[in-house]
DNA sequence: CCGTGTGTTGAA
DNA sequence: TCAACACACGGG
């Protein structure tokens, strides 16, 4: 937690070779059938072989990365450290190996240039290689470490872009929900959808079409009957707020859903049926998915939507207002989790109950 | 309670 | 410099 390590003014800047050596190739993917997923946390976790679903109570090992820079996790997520001076620098925790490796690669290049060793080929555009520039090793760590790196990067360039260095109030959203490509960095979008009342309802899920789900989501294999606890996902919003949801496979529904995290972000962005969210992926090495949303075509509302959640018609919004403001301003911590079990209790029952009725 | 990331060690 | 391993600590 703290940098207080990183020395910002170690002669770094390797600008004056330009002329790449070259990184080395990126590892063997291995293959997918004989990969291990972890369950569980900590000392007491357990390895599951999804091979034949047998836990092999026997091999607590944690399975090493193939990438440099990347260190296993108990819970299966992947740590990403650098070296310096002799001593680590921590780089957070993410949730797919190659995220982690593509952070190792920008702080590698942070910290020791854009020839450094990497995982990934890319070079690093001239305009990334600014961007490092003008972030110290803190500010770069802390971005990784928040997973606002392709964010921070994209609006630096569109800074940049927009010409006038004296950005002053870019008025941004003058373009809404961008599918934006020349953006600096190009992301791809994978697919939209229009949300149903029940997306923005009580159940706290988001169905994802199936066809969307097995192409761009594809889930670590649903061998066995164990029910997979899924997979977090995380996406940033254009607001650079990085979301992270619960990923899984309902067997019941036979759909895909994001379920943890959902509510909050249909809470936040006051979704309402009809209107459309937009899932994208960055171009780049980082891989980054990001979550956008734009209300409904068509009807252009009026909607000060602020006040309202409508449920079944009804505005429960003032059962749950009260408290909801007080510990928005408030709270920060701890008062999020307790909104929920407020809304559900306006509506007379569980959490539990509530995903039992749609199964 | 759970996950993060630090303490620590030994190998490269 | 680096990854492996164990687990203390802090947030939810």
């Amino acid at each position: 937690m703290d940098y207080s390590c990183l020395d910002d003014n170690t002669s770094n800047t390797s600008e004056t070779l330009s002329m790449s050596k070259k990184t080395p190739s990126p590892p063997l993917p291995l293959p997918p059938a004989m990969r291990l997923y972890r369950m569980g946390s900590g000392g007491s976790s357990v390895v599951l072989d999804l091979e034949n679903g047998v836990e092999t109570e026997s091999s607590r090992k944690l399975p090493s990365s193939r990438f440099k820079g990347v260190v296993p996790q108990p819970n299966g997520r992947w740590g990403a450290q650098i070296y310096e001076k002799h001593q680590r620098v921590w780089l957070g925790t993410f949730n797919e190996e190659e995220e982690a490796a593509a952070s190792y690669d920008i702080a590698a290049r942070r910290f020791r240039g854009r020839d450094a060793v990497t995982n990934f080929k890319s070079p690093a555009s001239d305009a990334e290689s600014a961007f490092l520039e003008a972030h110290s090793k803190a500010e770069v760590v802390d971005m990784l470490r928040k997973h606002t790196y392709a964010d921070e990067l994209r609006q630096s360039e569109r800074k940049f872009l927009d010409g006038d260095g004296n950005g002053r109030k870019r008025c941004e959203f003058s373009k809404t929900t961008v599918t934006n490509e020349n953006d600096g960095v190009s992301r791809e979008v994978l697919f939209e959808k229009t949300v149903t009342p029940s997306d923005v309802g009580k159940l706290n899920r988001l169905v994802i079409p199936k066809q969307h789900a097995e192409k761009h989501f594809p889930l670590p294999v649903t061998v066995t009957p164990s029910p997979t606890k899924g997979v977090l996902i995380n996406l940033e919003d254009r607001t650079g707020k990085v979301w992270r949801f619960r990923y899984s496979y309902w067997n019941s529904s036979q759909s895909y859903v994001l379920t943890k995290g959902w509510s909050r972000f249909v809470k936040e962005k006051n979704l309402r049926s009809g209107d459309v969210v937009c899932f994208e992926r960055s171009s780049g090495p980082d891989r980054q998915l990001y979550i956008d949303w734009k209300v409904r075509s068509g009807i252009e509302k009026i909607t000060p939507v602020q006040n309202v959640v409508r449920l079944f018609g009804v505005n429960i919004f003032n059962a749950t207002t009260t408290n909801a403001n007080t510990n928005d301003v408030v709270g920060e911590s701890g008062s999020k989790k307790r909104f929920r079990e407020v809304d559900l209790f306006a509506l007379g029952c569980s959490k539990k109950q509530a995903i039992i009725n749609v199964l």
